[in-house]
DNA sequence: CAGTGAGCGAGCTTCCGCTTGACTT
């Protein structure tokens, strides 16, 4: 007989929990949910009051199981899942399934992970609060009948299997209207004037004010030939930079991607690693809190390693949309501990971690900000050195936070003394032509941060979500080469001017959010028959609804009747009367033929096409894909008839034909009836006859270097070079070579001993774009 | 490595949030 049962969510939560309990008590984890709406059926009654059927999933049965069988067997059982509207429904739900008795059940709750307050939690147990509950069963219910109507409709008047939803629709929705911006975007050019000064040591100066043309700027430059440059005010202005407060799984999602180049989802599988092993406290949450205990020990760690000065005590305010505090900010569990063991990617995470909460309890960074101002005797424009001199550096001693911003020089220089009405040499004044920046393209990290800040999605959410809208093909994420850009330099050196001319990378893009034509197409069906589900308002609008009812001031049911009954109407009419989507664009007309050019989205993706199938003369149109990076939004006329110039012939190499070609693959070149894939760089439709030879060429050297060994023993053994690194074939199944083995000397008997040992990975294909999951 | 929405047609796809493995690739 146990004596005491806590339950709580996190496995590892358990453990350390157990640690401070004795032995008195057993404590066990759910694995979060235990029940949820069925996966195959809508699974609400909207006939009967929306009523939930609620299903215990497979891998959840032995969950259940077990903790059925220890609460029979406890006296008291305590609930201590989390304190939101989700904790409050797991406890409720454990409640309803394990069928617990009232008089034996106790709720409790606590914010941090420690000793004193877990001890404390245990002193103030409550009841199961059922207005939370019944927020979030209709977060719940709204969801799923958002999701599971809308979506069908979608696979009938666009395409199979897409999905739509109140996140992942205004996710892409984000990135959809942000492509539009940067498709109507026109940069324009202006002239950028810097002055090599010289006082007591050399300094820059930038010009107040940007030049229109080059024009202007070469005025400006004669005029500055006979001008004299004086000091005409010099001010300096004290300023303090504060550190950011801790991390919370938004923020922590960002800086990795920012200073370590984590994608999301990278981040979060490494910091559950870390919390796993102990090193850190939950990854999932949305607090700035840091638990007393952690701000004592941050402040032991700073003033023993950097004396008292460098110590501040602050606490942090939550400000995010929709945050609900049931966990500290994501902190290392022992600041002491500057480093742990694990992978270099492991603990580069932590180091981030620990630098950041360390940095949140240190000193602010003391900065002497000064500028000044340089007269050009025959121009009314004046340069304006700006400088930086940090006077006591505080937490920047740690850490600083990165922003999104791609800002070129941002770097303060350090001046030298100068004094109103002082005159100062020119060594050279140079006008750059620049250019107005496009909106930057989301990256994971920034979409994020903006899906935290209109309060849409949750800390657990954040990664699923980005996976789910690239899963459906409605966004991509990709490099894309940059294109080159010739800008002008005038410069006045010596009393002569010259200009000059450079070419510079402009617009490359690195792992950087796409829409897809898919995307687009959902995204404005959405736009045009549910504006209001995707609006950027929506959630927030529901969520005060959700607290409404939290507190006991609405009922859920009659909330979700508002919603549902207007909405569903909407479904029917939208399924009756909308078209076939297909984002159909009309280009122009061919010259050659004089048929009309469209795009649109075909069966096999978009696609253009010359003419109509006309069903009297039995005439067909003609049809080609869109190359991968066009989309229909916005490819022209003589980019998608340039299309049908493939498949291009290129003639002949050692007798055979070279075709350029376009494949299920992507693009490829052909020769002697093999295939030889085209490189990112490689443009199909203007790759040359000497590139595509290469290509030919460094396909047969991979080819030939494929394969390793092969056996006399046994014809179907073999040891070849794979995209993931050497390895050993048998049958037509695949099997990993151990490590720290030499892949050209294993020999026939270690072959077999491998294949016996390990289980057959046979090259069993998935569908592109089909989500991985285990059965 | 081609096709470019139907007309024989079963049955399938889908949401958001709470959790961790079990899996290739």
């Amino acid at each position: 007989m146990t004596e005491n049962l806590v339950i709580v969510e996190s496995p590892a939560k358990a453990k350390t929990i157990e640690k401070f309990l004795g032995k008195d008590f057993t404590v066990k984890s759910s694995f979060g949910h235990i029940r949820d709406l069925s996966k195959k059926k809508l699974g609400i009654d909207t006939e009967k009051n929306y009523k939930p059927e609620y299903i215990i999933s497979d891998d959840k049965k032995k969950v259940v199981e077990e903790l059925k069988k220890i609460t029979k067997e406890s006296k008291t059982i305590w609930l201590a899942s989390d304190e939101d509207r989700e904790g409050e429904a797991i406890a409720w739900h454990l409640c309803e399934v394990l069928k617990l008795d009232k008089a034996k059940t106790r709720r409790i709750v606590f914010h941090e992970i420690t000793k004193d307050a877990i001890l404390n939690a245990i002193q103030n147990p409550r009841d199961i609060n059922q207005s939370l509950v019944n927020a979030q069963q209709a977060r719940r219910v709204l969801d799923r009948l958002v999701g599971f109507e809308i979506s069908p409709i979608l696979w009938k008047k666009v395409k199979p299997a897409l999905s739509a939803g109140r996140v992942q629709s205004v996710a892409v929705r984000l990135i959809v209207d942000r492509e539009r911006e940067v498709i109507a975007f026109n940069s324009e050019s202006f002239f950028k004037v810097t002055g090599f000064f010289q006082g007591k040591t050399p300094f820059k100066a930038d010009l107040s004010e940007k030049l229109k043309n080059q024009k202007d700027a070469i005025a400006f430059l004669e005029l500055c030939k006979t001008s004299d440059f004086q000091v005409s005010n010099v001010t300096k202005k004290p300023s303090k930079r504060t550190p950011a407060p801790p991390f919370t799984t938004s923020t922590l999602q960002q800086e990795a991607s920012r200073k370590l180049n984590f994608s999301v989802a990278q981040t979060m599988t490494l910091a559950q690693r870390l919390y796993e092993a102990g090193h850190i406290t939950y990854m999932r949450t949305d607090s700035l809190n840091l638990s007393a205990t952690a701000i004592e020990a941050a402040k032991n760690m700073i003033i023993k390693e950097f004396g008292e000065k460098y110590h501040h005590t602050r606490t942090f305010k939550t400000k995010s949309k929709g945050a609900q505090e049931a966990h500290e900010a994501i902190r290392p569990t022992y600041l002491d501990k500057q480093k742990v063991s694990g992978t270099s990617a492991e603990q580069r995470l932590y180091e981030l971690i620990w630098k950041r909460t360390i940095a949140s309890q240190m000193s602010e960074a003391l900065v002497e900000k000064t500028t000044v101002n340089i007269n050009v005797s025959k121009s009314p424009l004046t340069f304006i050195a700006s400088g930086e001199v940090i006077q006591f550096d505080g937490f920047l001693r740690v850490y600083f936070e990165s922003t999104d911003d791609e800002l070129e020089d941002t770097t303060k220089d350090i001046l030298p003394q100068l004094i109103k009405g002082q005159n100062v040499d020119v060594n050279q004044i140079v006008a750059t032509q620049r250019f107005t920046q496009k909106p930057p393209r989301f990256t994971e990290a920034s979409l994020v941060k903006k899906l935290e800040e209109l309060g849409i999605g949750r800390p657990s959410t954040y990664a699923p979500t980005i996976s789910t809208i690239l899963n459906r093909g409605y966004v991509l994420k990709e490099d894309r080469p940059g294109t080159e850009r010739k800008y002008q330099i005038v410069t006045l050196k010596n009393g002569k001017i010259t200009d000059s001319e450079k070419v510079e990378q402009t617009g490359a893009e690195k792992a950087k959010l796409f829409p897809s034509d898919i995307g687009m197409v959902v995204n404005d069906f959405l736009v045009e028959h549910f504006p209001k589900i995707v609006d950027f308002n929506f959630t927030a609008t529901v969520e005060k609804e959700f607290d409404t009812i939290a507190i006991g001031k609405k009922e859920w049911t009659e909330m979700i009747d508002k919603f549902y009954k207007p909405f569903h109407v909407n479904v029917e009419k939208t399924l009756k009367e909308s078209d076939y989507s297909k984002g159909e664009r009309v280009l122009g007309n061919d010259p050659k033929s004089g048929k009309s050019v469209s795009v649109r989205i075909g069966r096999f993706g978009p696609v253009a096409q010359i003419g109509e199938t006309n069903s009297e003369t039995g005439e067909k149109p003609q049809y080609a894909s869109l190359l991968k990076g066009q989309l229909i939004e916005s490819i022209t006329l003589e980019e998608a008839l340039a299309l049908f110039n493939l498949p291009r012939n290129l003639g002949e190499y050692e007798g055979k034909e070279v075709v350029i070609g376009v494949g299920r693959f992507g693009p490829y070149v052909r020769h002697n009836s093999k295939f030889f894939s085209l490189k990112k760089t490689d443009d199909p439709l203007t790759i040359t006859k000497e590139r595509a030879v290469e290509l030919i060429e460094e396909g047969r050297k991979k080819a030939s270097e494929r394969l390793i060994q092969t056996f006399k023993e046994e014809p179907e053994l073999q040891v070849l070079n794979g995209r993931w690194g050497p390895y050993i074939s048998f049958k037509k199944a695949n099997y990993k070579i151990p490590k720290g083995t030499d892949p050209k000397t294993l020999s026939y008997e270690e072959c077999m001993k491998i294949i016996e040992q390990q289980p057959a990975t046979n090259g069993k294909k998935r569908k592109p774009g089909v989500k991985s999951k285990a059965k």
